[in-house]
DNA sequence: CGGTGCTTGTGAAATCGTTCACAATCTAGA
DNA sequence: TCTAGATTGTGAACGATTTCACAAGCACCG
């Protein structure tokens, strides 16, 4: 398979939203120009993105939306369930573990860790806090394949290394250290205070 | 002032906090390599990002800490404060209204809205949840400068169309919904889903 | 005061990602 | 079967960003 560029990946997320839309809505078809319009992008963009599958868009018609949904699910790996791991259960943590959506796309959150002895074995939806101190057992037991990252930024990278150990080879780190892992980890930041700076950076460049 | 490339500025973001550090640490002078390392980029990275500024390192010493701390503040528009409304007392919005390292930074927290009548009027840190209904009004009498939306997608581009109306000229978006608003309203999107199909693209792919 | 060791600043080259432009291909309709 | 209209697939041009490479500047030391 083909390496696919970082910014290609986002977009194919993006697509398969609105080819979900498009087939809920009975479209067997969607045109490249549709889903640029739809994605605030452009046609010609849509069409690179989609080269990585080889041609199969029909030429005057456009893509099948069935089709080309099962591909990009396919090479977003999503067409499998991920075991995920949230480390941290304060407001972020409780955030992610209560987020819909995710369960809905194949992450199932598979436990819940807090290194607080008041937190830990309190409910939280359907789980029950963890105690962090037996991470490296959890991890291993649930086959967890990622892990979210949300502890104080000062424990982050002493976590994120227990994790790394335990067999966890994606991180999704909401703190804003930064973190030195194994190569073979992926990381992605969400970070909050960066992304308002960022704002802030638009609002006062006038 | 020159425009700056975008991801200089999230590269920005980064140096400053490690800036803070070795300014903590009583360092006065810092090299464009030891940037580089905290950073995860190289040296050849953070010179061009700081050449921003003009030339005001010191060729065989490095960049004055406090200096460089206060140029890059300046740029991020981090030498004033910036009044933020959080739309949405959900999971993430009240993650959000706690998050005290946005306060450190310049972002002041001053209301946070909710649709559910049960919600309103509650306290939430130091916070009564407003009813959105009078978003309009509120956001002009506290001139907020930025907001957060937390409400669900179905509502993100309703509310965000609204935020705009009233004035408000930069959002972050944890909505998954794509949103269409005016040229002069920046976003910036925490979309959690997308970064976790990241992962699952990155662990699917061997 | 000249040499040595660092480190900046910056053109130029290389790489990466986007946009353009158009031939090729498909459907539908006459 | 032929034509008109729509849309894909892709090489090539373009633009943006990163990396390279090195001259120039500064401090320290003998």
């Amino acid at each position: 398979m083909k390496k696919i560029a970082e910014p290609t990946v986002r977009r194919l997320s993006l697509y398969l939203r609105f080819l979900e839309d498009f087939e809920k809505a009975g479209r067997s078809t969607i045109s490249s120009g549709e889903l640029a319009r739809s994605g605030g992008t452009t046609s010609a963009q849509v069409r690179k993105d989609l080269s990585f599958f080889g041609s199969f868009g029909k030429r005057g018609i456009g893509y099948s939306t069935h089709d080309l949904t099962a591909h990009i699910r396919e090479i977003l790996g999503l067409d499998r369930v991920w075991h995920v791991v949230i480390v941290g259960a304060g407001r972020i943590g409780s955030a992610m573990a209560g987020y819909y959506g995710l369960r809905e796309r194949g992450f199932h959150v598979v436990a819940i860790f807090d290194a607080d002895p008041r937190r830990v074995g309190q409910a939280l939806d359907d789980l029950t806090i963890a105690d962090v101190r037996h991470l490296e057992a959890d991890v291993r037991r649930l086959h967890a394949h990622i892990a979210v990252l949300a502890v104080p930024s000062d424990q982050a990278q002493g976590v994120a290394a227990r994790l790394a150990k335990a067999g966890v080879r994606a991180i999704l780190d909401f703190s804003t250290a930064p973190l030195t892992l194994p190569e073979h980890v992926t990381v992605r930041r969400m970070n909050v205070p960066l992304e308002l700076e960022a704002l802030s950076h638009a609002l006062a460049a006038r």
